[in-house]
DNA sequence: AAGAGCTTGGGAACCCGTTCACAAAATCGC
DNA sequence: GCGATTTTGTGAACGGGTTCCCAAGCTCTT
């Protein structure tokens, strides 16, 4: 009998809340808690527990019913999947104000990942050291990533370099890139690509605001208009 | 006649991109360009053309066909939409690393942001000056958001903080955070709250990876196994 | 004025994700 | 043991979002 070995059968949603039940679990952990329902993980996770269910039934089935999910066991299920048995190492390209945050950032290690590298076009940044990392050229960007065997990268760089320095990860054999820069960047399919836009949540946030201001000055409720 | 006056009516996952129409719009402006079809919208910003004319027909029929959008037009509707038509003011609790690179990000006015304080409980850095703005006291919170009339607020204190900071935040009147601090909030149906975490967009970006060379070392193509 | 060529707006189908609801399986108290 | 209680795992219903597709409407050429 052929089974489909499918372990990407995970939807992508799924795949995106998986990094939470193990923030979660490893907090949960930490409390002493040996077992935990849905119920527990979900709140700590800030979702609904139908879903944690269905989330980690994808994964196989962990749990034990009337009893909950052993909290070591599962963490250690959802690592595996999402590849977080050895740290992933990260190159950091653009070592200003952002870059240097997250290359000085402790939290990294115990969510399973390293810095390995920081690159930057600025001479007179090149040879200083942040957050512990001898910030190094992005000439060298091939050179490093080689070296370091690196396969994720983060660009902290200005928008208008975002797209070049995008080319020569890709052109180094990266495939997974994290952008800061607000800019929409065109990139192999096999490449993949999260963007994180902080003035659009902020707009995403303004929204709301705005819509809630509008309703309580506007119209209390109803908000119907005669024309 | 009674028209239903439901700007709400405008989809969550339509709101979440508007912030970057506007951007795009912004730069196509700039490029000196008057009007765009849904197509060059949709690469400036990253996303495919028939979304793009969904997303613009919840917000009215602003189009023109056969020749696309005014660009300089188009901006102005979104703007009035997400509420851009005057600067969102917002408090940055935390003024460590990551704090302090936001407090001095020169990018947010572009976009309709303004930093209008930055507070921090370490007494070594409250009076100390981050990115132009005097870092004061998390203890004068409630002053500071009725001074400035603040109306959203960034966390960037440790995850320990985070929930204080959160419930501090609300009592002061704000109704809007982004929240980086890498922990589930607990808050009242009516605050808006998103979540930024950097380790967590590694972790996906992790698992797609693991999954890369998984399938190419393991099983080229096919991925049938016989049990 | 009419036809060719573009591009929007939106109906409809489709797909994915969330929520609901409950049987099955485990533990606990007696 | 056995019924009460807890909690998982998952089918089914639901809802939203995306994609497909094309008629309608605009410009330009002839
Ligand atoms: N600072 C923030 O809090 C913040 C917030 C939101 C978004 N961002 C975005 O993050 C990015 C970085 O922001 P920042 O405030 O750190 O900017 P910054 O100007 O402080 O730092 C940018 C760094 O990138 C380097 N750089 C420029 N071109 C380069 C290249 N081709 N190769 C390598 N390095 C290069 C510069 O030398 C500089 O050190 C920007 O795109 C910005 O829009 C930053
Ligand atoms: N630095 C990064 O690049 C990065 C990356 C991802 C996530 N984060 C998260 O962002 C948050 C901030 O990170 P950071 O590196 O800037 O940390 P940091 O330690 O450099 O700064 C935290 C600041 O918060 C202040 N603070 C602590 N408790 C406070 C309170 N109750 N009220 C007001 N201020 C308080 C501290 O005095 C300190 O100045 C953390 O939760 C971190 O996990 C940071």
């Amino acid at each position: 009998m052929t089974i489909l070995r499918n372990p990407a059968g995970i939807p992508d949603a799924t795949v995106a809340r998986l990094p939470l039940y193990l923030r979660a679990l490893d907090e949960l952990a930490q409390q002493g808690k040996g077992v935990c329902s849905s119920e527990h993980l979900a709140a700590a996770a800030g979702v609904n527990s139908a879903i944690v269910r269905k989330d980690l039934s994808h994964l196989g089935s962990y749990g034990t019913r009337g009893v909950g999910y052993d909290v070591a066991f599962l963490a250690s299920q959802i690592a595996t999947v999402v590849g977080r048995t050895q740290p992933w190492e990260v190159v950091i390209v653009g070592a200003g104000h952002l870059g240097s945050a997250l290359a000085a950032y402790q939290g990294f290690g115990a969510r399973g990942v390293k810095v390995a590298a920081v690159v930057d076009a600025d001479p007179r940044l090149i040879g200083t050291t942040v957050g512990g990392h001898v910030v190094r050229s992005i000439d060298e960007l091939a050179d490093v990533v080689e070296q370091t065997g690196v396969s994720l990268a983060i660009i902290a760089t200005p928008p208008a370099s975002a797209q070049g320095v995008a080319d020569a990860l890709v052109a180094a054999g990266i495939r997974s890139i994290l952008n800061f820069a607000p800019t929409a960047l065109r990139l192999p399919d096999d490449v993949d690509l999260r963007q994180v836009d902080v003035a659009a949540e902020l707009q995403i946030l303004g929204y709301h605001a705005h819509r809630r201001a509008a309703a309580s000055s506007d119209a209390p409720a109803g908000e119907a208009v005669t024309s």
